[in-house]
RNA sequence: GGCCCCGUGGUGUAGCGGUCUAACAUGCCACCCUGUCACGGUGGAGAUCGUCGGUUCGAAUCCGAUCGGGGUCGCCA
């Protein structure tokens, strides 16, 4: 090793030692007569101090050094002057008295700062991502993900679970997301698809007989990217055989905890992790998904204004509609740009309208006094008093509040008020950071009727499995048949979906013929599957939570590029080597690849 | 494919019809400085304001198109 020590072990226990250090120049502070370096490894900083009197030849050479220039220096660890400790840096309390320097390597000034965390045009950073992974935050981000994903080995080893690698060419199994493909050489005209997860692969592995499974897998899916989502992904993957329901949530909820308690003890939870029926995390946060780390909740106003005058109430109600409101504390001033802002919000997401009643601030001190005319609403002159007073009873609401409602279909009120009480909850500061609220959702129905399409699609994926006792149902009535499928979710994103799956051959082909696949189809995309279920298949379940999205939470970031070392942009495009890009006619006619438009074949 | 936001020295921002021959901070270069730590001081270089077109006597500024980026809807079994 070219160094003894790293720049951010040095504490003052080292002092009176000589050590070797070797770095990148983080800062230079130059006073002429003596230098200051603070320099930079990947355990943290440390200062290094040049002084003539110790070393001219070490003194001058430090003259040269720019930021980000490698170099190796050596000297004795010594307590700082007093005055002089820097608490700001964990080994403010010494520095080094530099007396040989060796620069290993220059470097161009970067093209932006690393030394400061300013936020810079992410496709530059994306270009220089080796650069940009030099900042501490971007670096500490990483280390973390490293820490995490070291956790989830040891956590699910000590529980006897075992790694086992999947095939990344594999099988396409076009239901789903849109696979990724890569072309055969060997066999022209066909192709493997890049596995979107190793659902079938480790339910195989049920079959083999391992009992526990677990790998930290790539998955990945060709479909447009989001802040927390991208082509490829990471799954924390595993599966269990012999086990229910609550076997699988145990272990979640206890790999959770003990891994926010392990690499993020700052950081608070909520114990044990809440449980919601699907339904009624619809009913109360509009999503299946809810962000509980802020109250906000929708209520169902239908009943109270069933019989009201106001139109848009009433033709709500006499369709298949709803109406349901949130109610935001203290912004009965709302003034009328910011009702019109959050209206924009409302139609944005597909409502035709907002109706906001202003609670006055003063007035009333019992709700018997509120009368009408106190009510600041466009629909005030509709309602009855009664039908107010009911509502701010629903909602709780205290004098100075705002209830924002919104009428029409289930589905988009619940999309509506979902948005708008997010959107709310951050604008009002009700969010605390530092939480990580983890919900379990279960209780989902089995599957979802496909209007355009004409058929039942499942909710999660074909091979989860129905309640036993609703079993008869799918004959009569699919829709109320319940799933043995559970989502955990951390404010307010869905970390995974995992279910109990089927195990018998009989149960899989009938779900695959509701699903309106042919027997012929059923044999062509599933029959290895099927078969291995004919071969003594136990009773197993599973789920694969996110890496990613757990990495960028604990990160307290909002985007997982943040936590991936090299990360794809909106447009899927790694912008540090130019993927994807075109390959030559020679690389095509192997693969027995012609392409469409042969215009595109230039770059 | 739809919608919203953003493109100004290396970086981050300001300017939003004329006074812009484009401002500020930082970075960069040179010189000075022995206790700084976002060191300080003096001086200097560095931008045809993403691109194209239009409106106008006059465009960084207004309009249109286009390209690039971000967010989001659709999509994500």
């Amino acid at each position: 090793m070219l160094k003894s020590h790293s720049c951010g072990e040095l504490r003052k226990e080292h002092t009176g030692q000589v050590v070797t250090l070797a770095g990148w120049v983080h800062r230079r502070r130059d006073h002429g007569g003596l230098i200051f370096i603070d320099l930079r490894d990947r355990e943290g900083i440390v200062q290094v101090v040049f002084n003539p009197e110790v070393s001219k030849t070490a003194h001058e050479l430090a003259n040269d050094l720019r930021n980000e220039y490698v170099i190796k220096a050596t000297g004795e660890v010594a307590q700082r002057p007093p005055g002089t400790e820097n608490r700001k840096l964990p080994s403010g309390e010494i520095e080094v008295i530099a007396s040989d320097l060796e620069i290993l390597n220059t470097s161009k000034t970067p093209p932006f700062y690393i030394n400061e965390d300013v936020e810079v045009d992410e496709n530059l950073c994306l270009k220089y991502r080796y650069l940009h992974l030099r900042r501490p935050r971007m670096k500490d981000n990483i280390l973390l993900r490293h820490r995490v994903e070291k956790f989830m080995r040891d956590f699910l080893d000590a529980k006897g679970f075992v790694e086992i690698e999947t095939p990344i060419l594999f099988k396409s199994t076009p239901e789903g997301a849109r696979d990724y493909l890569v072309p055969s050489r060997i066999h022209p005209g066909k192709f493997y698809a890049l596995p979107q997860s190793p659902q079938q692969l480790k339910q195989l592995l049920m079959v083999a007989g391992f009992e526990k499974y677990y790998q930290i897998a790539r998955c990945f899916r060709d479909e447009d990217s989001r802040a927390d989502r991208q082509p490829e992904f990471t799954q924390l993957d595993l599966e269990m055989s012999f086990v229910d329901e609550e076997d699988i949530l145990k272990l979640l909820e206890e790999l959770f905890t003990s891994l926010v308690e392990t690499v993020k003890p700052e950081m608070r939870l909520v114990k044990p992790f809440p449980r919601f029926s699907y339904a009624e995390s619809m009913e109360r946060y509009g999503t299946d998904k809810p962000d509980i780390r802020f109250g906000l909740e929708i209520r169902d106003l239908s009943a109270i204004v069933a019989s009201s005058e106001f139109a848009v109430f009433r033709a709500a109600i006499q369709g298949s509609g709803k109406v349901k409101g949130i109610c935001l504390p203290g912004c009965a001033g709302y003034s009328h740009k910011q009702l019109e802002e959050l209206t924009e919000l409302a139609r944005a997401n597909g409502a035709k309208g907002l109706i906001t009643l202003a609670l006055p601030l003063g007035g009333y001190t019992s709700l018997e006094q509120l009368t009408l005319d106190k009510v600041k609403s466009v629909a005030a002159k509709y309602l009855t008093i009664e039908q107010v007073k009911e509502m701010v009873r629903k909602f709780e609401a205290k004098p100075g509040d705002l209830m924002l409602i919104v009428a029409g279909e289930p589905k988009m009120v619940d999309k509506v008020l979902d948005e708008l009480r997010r959107e709310m909850g951050r604008r009002l500061n009700l969010i605390d950071l530092n939480l990580l609220a983890f919900v379990f959702v279960v209780g989902y129905p089995l599957l979802e009727w496909n209007d355009e399409a004409g058929l039942w699609e499942p909710m999660h994926h074909p091979f989860t499995s129905p309640c036993e006792e609703d079993i008869p149902l799918l004959d009569t009535d699919p829709s109320k048949v319940r799933a043995r499928h559970y989502d955990i979710v951390c404010n307010g994103y869905e970390l995974s979906s995992g279910s109990i799956r089927i195990h018998t051959r009989q149960l899989q082909e009938k779900i695959f013929h509701l699903l309106g696949y042919s027997s012929e189809e059923i044999e062509e995309r599933f029959g290895h599957l099927l078969e291995a279920l004919d071969f003594g298949a136990p009773p197993h379940g599973g789920i694969a939570p996110g890496i990613d999205r757990v990495v960028m939470l604990l990160a307290g970031g909002e985007n997982i590029r943040e936590v991936i070392a090299f990360p794809k942009n909106q447009g899927a495009i790694d912008v540090m080597s130019g993927a994807p890009s075109s390959v030559s006619e020679a690389q095509l006619d192997e693969l027995h690849l012609k392409l469409k438009d042969e215009g595109i074949i230039q770059t």
